[in-house]
RNA sequence: GGGCCCAUGGCUUAGGUUGGUUAUAGCGUCCGGCUGAUAACCGGGAGGUCGGGAGUUCAAAUCUCUCUGGGCCCA
């Protein structure tokens, strides 16, 4: 029978393969043995919750989605292997926002809300639907061939009736609370869109710009003296309310060409050349100073132009006074709102004045900035004008300047709760910690109302009623709002605009028509109520969501910090004064591979495809878990192919070592067996302890430092354990087989598990190829539990040896190289040096591994140097010149003669030396310790290692017959023969070379499984060699099957 | 303008909470070695003001302050 490598029971790697290729083999495997579907197994008794932060599928995934959902997955993987039912373990679709809009708006190529409404709001609202889902596909795809085994068939979805009539629910409960109501809030406003803008809008239309940097002076009421202002929104004086101090900064009163002015002190000397203060005073003095109007054309009706404090006044520009104006500005609005100063505002929707200012009526107001300048500046009131150049936000569609405009607004009065919500994030854990209390906390901790209400037509209905009577309703379900309907609700009815306008109610408390207020809600609204809406709870499935609120653990990335995280926990505050979950892993922007962020337009952009076409998932994920998630990592293809290298093609190796020779031994894993071999012991002891420290990584949320430790046992595994094992697998007797067979096929076992939620498909090939077909296990290595550390196999001592002992082996090989000698050349000896008994134990336990791994006949270990160490004496000249005159030379010569360790004893002794009758002192020699005699020395840290290099004749024979060993070796896989291919070898050339190989034929013969070893020239394929200077022709023969006779070179 | 994060050889990075021998490793580079699992691996060389400055301390990459540069979020 021949003894190829595809017979036997364990099924060859492939390992050559491209990687993409085998893993889109193994996505069909798990499809059609629904292995996703079986690893999701229900009435498990652990729960672990988690909530899927939903995507929008309007728009491509890019390579940042890849690394949200493949952390994800890894931990969701780890968890279920863990025994945990993830819970619900189902996907979700944000489907709402203005986003969705704008996609739709450029298809249909319009851009107003005139247009819109134009084109028809049903229709609109249709084409929203589809584009949300244009790119499902593409996401269902990219996450499936990744490895991400969320279940999508059941995913939740923001635009269904069921989601909203939740999202409904929860908002009634807020009404009733007394925490949903109409007020004003300054937005950021187009006037010429007539739309507010959102946050991220507003963001992406920042630009510098130049405006008027105006100071103004206000009359105080009841002192010969002004406030003097400072302004680059001439226009909004018009609207003027209050001055703002800052309390603690220090103010002066300055006269300055007959006039006197209260500043803060520290801009005095920029802004009056001469002036003269008069007196300092607080800020907090000139609280409550009246001042008379700048202009008359408005007037509030309560209390007003006064002085009053804040905290936002700075003196980074301006005079240190401020002038506020409520309606237009975010600060000066609130603060109005504190001193319960009404709001004013002249200006209309387009933002022109109205007829309150006849002046400018109708005239945009930024136009009116040069005349109202104009005027001040007439009656003196303006003291100084100039440009300034800053950033201000513009309509990034129109490139109108934005107004901040006070607007009528459904907000969610979160800042009356501010306290729940920081008292349930004490309750998160933070990774990375710093957002607990850094940039989530502050957020928090400077919570505003959250504006709720949004003008637009895509997104969930703001579920209020009004009446004439200026009653209001909150309709929190369906069934609520059928009751309560002036006509039955019609059968294509939809929670969505306008089907939702075009119902009426009877007004509860006047009977009269109520309309729906005409706004949809904020998409975060909408994501956030995800943890209980993706239930349609409490309408149904209480249970469901009770088992996983709050959810265990939800991961994003950094730019979800407001988003989602916020929305989440502002919520679950409000509803249940819990926070929706227990643990919060951020992750980092993905940048390209100069650190650069990707964006199309710096055409960065790395393809999700392109990757898993050309490197495959599962590198992808090595690259991204075995650094810090939360950090922001560059990536590129070439960074994910170092990975395949380092990692993954090691590890095949050890497998292909693995099956190739326990085929050829036809081994059968036994799982109760003798471990006979301490660096067996030691592997197992290795591979427990990976074990812990991967369970201890992922409970620290530190998945990094998981992926980091199983490259780390990769590489032990190859390049120590297997290397110093190799002999074992090949020549050892039944009992070493035993041992080394079973250990390895062990370790790769546990492995194999402990890289599946990391490395899903590679796990799964080494479980299909190498585990599987000798188990009677399950079909899939994903539906097996993750291995729990086997304390009775750890061994610290041990591990601590070990790495002792490749310590020395390295220092030993440094030893060598001092001298160029090879490691292929024996030598007699190698002694350690290091005080302390570890080292004693570590050599004697590993003696073998040293010895061969060195290369010596023999090893030794000694406390200390001193019989490693000889002294050299050197004659100086400079002091026995002066001494000796004419004998000088003489007495160096006699002193280089004599024997450095008397000089040094007798100098120790007695301070000099007598030689040859000559007395030398301390100081006519140097002293100078080296090394003993041929040993070459090399140390790190207290540890020493001493290498005899003297090559005896034995030794350069043995030297040199492993060189000819090597060259048969190199002949055989140039030759591409099998491992148990028998040949003849001839030899032919330099008479000490033959000699050396007629000396150690058997050892030949046995190394390279040559039957015969013939002197002179032959058969097969030649080549000519060069060892050492002395040249050698050598031809490999392979002897044909028929030939073949038992060869007992296997065991 | 405010907040948070980051800065360690040419590149990517460990260490930073708990200050303590010569600052970790990989890629690249040069020299050498090993190899019948290995497109791998091993040893060594060159390459570092641990972003700058100041402080605390016997001792600072590590703690404090400050400045500079970069990123993100917010305005």
């Amino acid at each position: 029978m021949s003894m190829s490598e595809n017979d036997g029971q364990f099924e060859p790697l492939d390992k050559d393969a491209p990687l993409p290729e085998k893993e889109e083999e193994i996505i069909e495997f798990w499809n059609q043995n629904d292995i996703p579907e079986r690893s999701r197994e229900r009435d498990r008794e652990k729960k672990f919750g988690f909530t899927e932060g939903p995507p929008t599928a309007n728009g491509l995934p890019h390579i940042g989605h890849v690394l949200t959902r493949l952390v994800k997955d890894t931990f969701l993987r780890y968890k279920t292997m863990d025994g945990y039912q993830v819970v619900p373990n189902i996907a979700g679709w944000d489907t709402h926002g203005l986003p969705v809009e704008i996609e739709v708006e450029k298809k249909l190529g319009i851009d107003s809300k005139d247009e819109i409404e134009e084109y028809g709001l049903e229709k609109f609202n249709e084409m929203c639907k589809e584009s949300v889902f244009e790119y499902e596909k593409e996401w269902r795809e990219m996450s499936e061939r990744l490895g991400f085994w969320i279940d999508y068939d059941n995913a939740y979805i923001t635009m269904e009736d069921d989601y909203i009539e939740s999202v409904w629910w929860s908002l009634k409960q807020h009404w009733e609370n007394g925490l949903l109501e109409q007020g004003h809030m300054v937005t950021p406003y187009c006037p010429r869109c007539e739309t507010p803008l959102s946050s991220h809008e507003v963001a992406q239309g920042y630009e510098q710009t130049k405006d008027p940097s105006i100071y103004v002076r206000f009359k105080a009421e009841d002192e010969d003296a002004y406030f003097l202002a400072w302004t680059t929104t001439p226009w909004t004086l018009i609207s003027n309310l209050l001055l703002v101090v800052g309390e603690d900064i220090d103010y002066a009163l300055v006269e300055y060409e007959g006039e006197k002015y209260y500043l803060a002190e520290e801009v005095v000397d920029d802004l009056f050349d001469n002036g003269e203060i008069l007196k300092t005073v607080k800020g907090e003095d000139l609280i409550g100073m009246k001042y008379e109007p700048i202009f008359d054309y408005v007037d509030s009706k309560s209390e007003s132009h006064y002085v009053t404090s804040a905290d936002f006044v700075s003196l980074e520009e301006g005079t240190g006074v401020v002038h506020a104006a409520p309606a237009f500005g975010e600060e000066d609005y609130d603060l109005c709102e504190e001193e319960c100063v009404e709001l004013v505002n002249p200006v209309d929707e387009s933002g022109e004045f109205t007829e309150e200012v006849p002046d400018y009526k109708g005239q945009f107001v930024k136009d009116a900035d040069e005349d109202i300048m104009r005027r001040l500046e007439e009656r003196g009131d303006l003291l100084a004008r100039g440009t300034v150049t800053h950033t201000y936000p513009f309509c990034w569609r129109c490139e109108s300047p934005l107004l901040y405009y006070a607007l009528e607004s459904w907000f969610i009065r979160a800042s009356q709760e501010k306290q729940r919500l920081i008292d349930n994030n004490e309750d998160v854990f933070w990774k990375p910690e710093h957002l607990k209390h850094g940039r989530f906390g502050n957020f928090l901790e400077d919570l505003k109302d959250w504006s709720l209400s949004r003008n637009r037509f895509w997104g969930t209905p703001l579920p209020m009623w009004t009446c004439e009577n200026d009653h209001q309703h909150c309709v929190g379900s369906i069934e609520e709002l059928e009751e309560m309907a002036t006509e039955p609700i019609p059968e294509d009815f939809e929670l969505h605009r306008p089907y939702v306008d075009r119902v009426l109610l009877d007004c509860p408390e006047c009977g009269e028509e109520m309309e729906r207020v005409e706004y949809v809600i904020d998409c975060w609204y909408d994501s956030g109520s995800a943890p209980f809406a993706q239930f349609h709870y409490p309408f149904e499935n209480e249970d469901r969501f009770e088992e996983a609120f709050p959810v265990d653990f939800i991961t994003e990335a950094l730019d979800q910090t407001r988003g989602w995280f916020y929305s989440l926990l502002s919520i679950s505050s409000l509803l249940y004064d819990k926070p929706a979950y227990k643990s919060c892993l951020t992750l980092g922007l993905v940048l390209d591979e100069d650190g650069e962020k990707m964006s199309k337009s710096k055409g960065n952009v790395v393809k999700p495809d392109d990757v898993f076409e050309d490197i495959g998932s599962d590198p992808t994920r090595l690259t991204f878990l075995d650094s810090p998630v939360w950090r922001s990592s560059p990536f590129s293809k070439n960074l994910a192919e170092e990975k395949i290298n380092k990692t993954v093609n090691t590890l095949f190796n050890v497998v292909t070592f693995f099956t190739n020779n326990a085929n050829i031994d036809d081994f059968e894993p036994e799982s109760d067996y003798e471990v006979n071999d301490e660096i067996d012991r030691w592997l197992l002891s290795e591979v427990n302890s990976l074990t812990s420290e991967i369970r201890k990584a992922m409970d620290d949320l530190e998945v990094h430092r998981a992926v980091r430790s199983i490259e780390e046992f990769i590489d032990k595994l190859s390049n120590w354990y297997l290397r110093r094992s190799r002999r074992r697998f090949w020549e050892g007797d039944e009992e070493e087989k035993e041992s080394a067979y079973n250990t390895l096929y062990q370790v790769l076992k546990i492995l194999t598990k402990l890289m599946a939620p990391f490395t899903p498909f590679i796990a799964e090939r080494i479980y299909q190829k190498t585990i599987l077909p000798v188990e009677n296990g399950r079909e899939s290595v994903h539906l097996l539990r993750y291995p729990e550390e086997d304390q009775n196999v750890v061994d610290q001592e041990l591990e601590e040896n070990m790495e002792r002992v490749i310590e020395i082996a390295e220092l030993g090989r440094k030893a060598r190289q001092k001298k160029d000698i090879k490691l292929r050349q024996p030598l007699s000896e190698a002694v350690v040096v290091h005080p302390g008994e570890e080292t004693d134990r570590s050599v004697e336990t590993f003696e073998d591994i040293l010895k061969d791994e060195l290369n010596v006949k023999e090893l030794r270990v000694l406390e200390d140097a001193s019989e490693m160490t000889t002294y050299e004496v050197n004659p100086d000249y400079s002091a026995l010149g002066p001494k000796f005159k004419e004998d000088a030379e003489k007495v160096g010569e006699a002193i280089e003669q004599a024997d450095p360790l008397d000089i040094k004893k007798s100098i120790e002794e007695k301070g000099s030396v007598k030689i040859e009758g000559y007395e030398v002192d301390k100081e006519d020699i140097e002293i100078k310790k080296v090394v003993k005699e041929n040993y070459l020395m090399s140390e790190r840290k207290g540890l020493k290692i001493y290498i005899d290099s003297e090559i005896d004749k034995e030794l350069e024979i043995e030297g040199l017959v492993r060189d000819v060993v090597r060259r048969i070796q190199t002949m055989r896989k140039e030759l591409d023969l099998g491992y148990t291919q028998k040949i003849i070898t001839y030899y032919d050339g330099d008479e000490t070379l033959e000699e050396a190989v007629k000396k150690m034929e058997d050892y030949i013969r046995k190394e390279t499984l040559t039957r015969e070893l013939k002197p002179g020239e032959g058969e097969g394929m030649k080549k000519k060699w060069e060892i050492e200077g002395k040249t050698i022709t050598l031809y490999v023969d392979p002897i044909a099957d028929s030939e073949d006779e038992p060869l007992n070179t296997n065991g």
